[in-house]
DNA sequence: CGAGCGCTTGATTGAGTTCAAAAATCGTGG
DNA sequence: CCACGATTTTTGAACTCAATCAAGCGCTCG
């Protein structure tokens, strides 16, 4: 199971090989049940988790209780509450699991030792920050500025494969749409395709 | 003027002040009308401008003309189109001058020469990243779950000076409401805040 | 096969927008 | 230092997009 994790390295030339088998023992490969909690707000996040099969999700709960999904981690995307894990914050986040996933998880000594040891993971490493910041520079741009519709349209482009896996309620809670408002968009785009014809 | 930009280096530790000598030559000042612009759609943005003095602006059009802030950079700021800069893709974005500002750029080479002359450079700047996602999560978080009023109060309890130095239509476009919006707003709140007395 | 969860639909409400215009503030040149 | 034009803020009235509340439908999975 820690395979996928390992390929992913190798991959995306944080290391090599025999370079990742140093520290193939701080991997840890997890089971989680769908529904399982993974974090809680007011803990401490001290594990990421890079998705093998399956999808992990984090959001966070309002006063009145409603969940807004941060972020969706399908096969092959790592998940934490960044701001937790990298700077010992209590989260103000949950990460559970969509599906009965299979997962790995990594502490943050993984991170200290790769950056020593592999002179290309930090290299990486940053060019997944920045891929990171111009994804969700992007999402606060359509935030400000786009129609519930045009918020949908751009998700179902971006994400198609998370768009057929994912219940509509939860993507309409990444969107900040209620499900009502999603399902009434999905309407009036049928009859707008419906009509074209 | 490059002397607020060199005392940040060194006050971050990314340098010491004879390392910080080497690269100084890619350190180049600019002062900038309020008004102008430094980078429009459809360029690539090759420059990162750290602010010594006055306000910068990164902002997005949409169709309908409207504005949305992405970013405000007063002074000890960076600001730049990330995705550009990094990625070499032409920007979808806006820099302007909010006030006559006195600043200074660098170019990529100053990056790639910073993480490789001095050993503590990349880990200030990861830090600087990690921080930089946590701004823009809680920023999403707050755009998906809260009302205009929360939204604005977030804002000038975050911002407190710039609250005051920038034109409300600006922390509207900020906050992804209209310039009316903002002014009811102010008015719900001092109304409220007159009650309580 | 029944209970629960997710999706849809309808009726109503409401937060925030739009459009228009007045009031206040700012800035600049005479 | 004042005046005038431009920009920003406020206010009002009508409107609209999306939320809320409530009910019914249809799956699926236990």
């Amino acid at each position: 199971m820690t395979d996928l994790f390992k390929k992913y390295i190798i991959d995306t030339q944080c290391a090599t090989e025999s370079q990742y088998e140093e520290v193939e023992h701080l991997v840890h490969p997890v089971n989680i049940a769908k529904g399982q909690l993974l974090l809680q707000e007011g803990e401490i996040c001290d594990k990421a988790y890079f998705v093998c099969k399956g999808i992990l999700r984090s959001y966070t709960l309002d006063e009145a209780g409603k969940e807004h999904t941060i972020q969706f981690a399908p096969e092959n995307w790592i998940i934490a509450d960044r701001s937790s894990f990298y700077f010992h914050e209590p989260s103000e986040m949950y990460i559970d699991a969509l599906e009965n996933t299979e997962a790995v998880y990594v502490q943050k000594e993984f991170f200290d030792i790769a950056a020593k040891k592999f002179e290309n993971f930090t290299k990486v490493n940053t060019l997944a920050l920045h891929n990171n910041i111009r994804h969700m520079e992007k999402r606060i741009n359509y935030l400000l500025s786009a129609s519930a519709e045009k918020r949908y349209l751009k998700f179902i482009e971006t994400y198609r494969d998370l768009s057929l896996r994912v219940p509509q309620l939860l993507i309409a809670s990444y969107l900040g749409i209620t499900p009502e408002g999603l399902s009434r968009v999905r309407k009036e785009l049928a009859n707008k395709n419906f009509n074209r014809d």
